[in-house]
DNA sequence: AACGTGACACAGC
DNA sequence: AGCTGTGCCACGT
């Protein structure tokens, strides 16, 4: 028997996964909260992923990630358009702060990693 | 200690 | 085809 004890997620890990992830993304590619915390196991707590990314380092790249509209949620958090800047020197195109052709751009951790 | 809020997602209507 | 409601976990008040 294994633990018969609840563990309680160690959410150190949870961030730190979150942030490589985040870090390992290709440039040019984009992904979602929805993947990243499928990838993590703790999938249907997307707001975790977003929370976790709300104290990421700058060195992690959080503007590559949007919901799963491929919309800029998060922006305000970045500090105005700083994220849709930093997109769109990426090569991405931004519509009204959704990515276009997010679908095809869609980088899915769980499906390369 | 409890309620409300938040960088989301999915099912149901 | 779009809107509403619910689930998820942690944090702030």
């Amino acid at each position: 028997m294994p633990t018969p004890k609840k563990p309680k997620k160690d959410l150190s890990n949870f961030f730190a996964d979150v942030y490589e992830v985040t870090k390992l993304i290709p440039k040019g590619r984009l992904t979602s909260y929805g993947a990243i915390a499928n990838y993590l196991g703790t999938k249907g707590s997307a707001r975790m992923v977003g929370w976790a990314l709300h104290g990421c380092p700058k060195n992690v790249p959080a503007h590559r990630v949007l919901n799963r509209n491929g919309l800029l949620t998060g922006k305000h958090h970045f500090g105005g358009n700083r994220m849709q800047q930093l997109l769109e020197k990426e090569g991405h195109s931004i519509k009204k702060d959704q990515v276009v052709d997010f679908k095809k751009k869609y980088w899915d951790p769980a499906l390369e990693l």
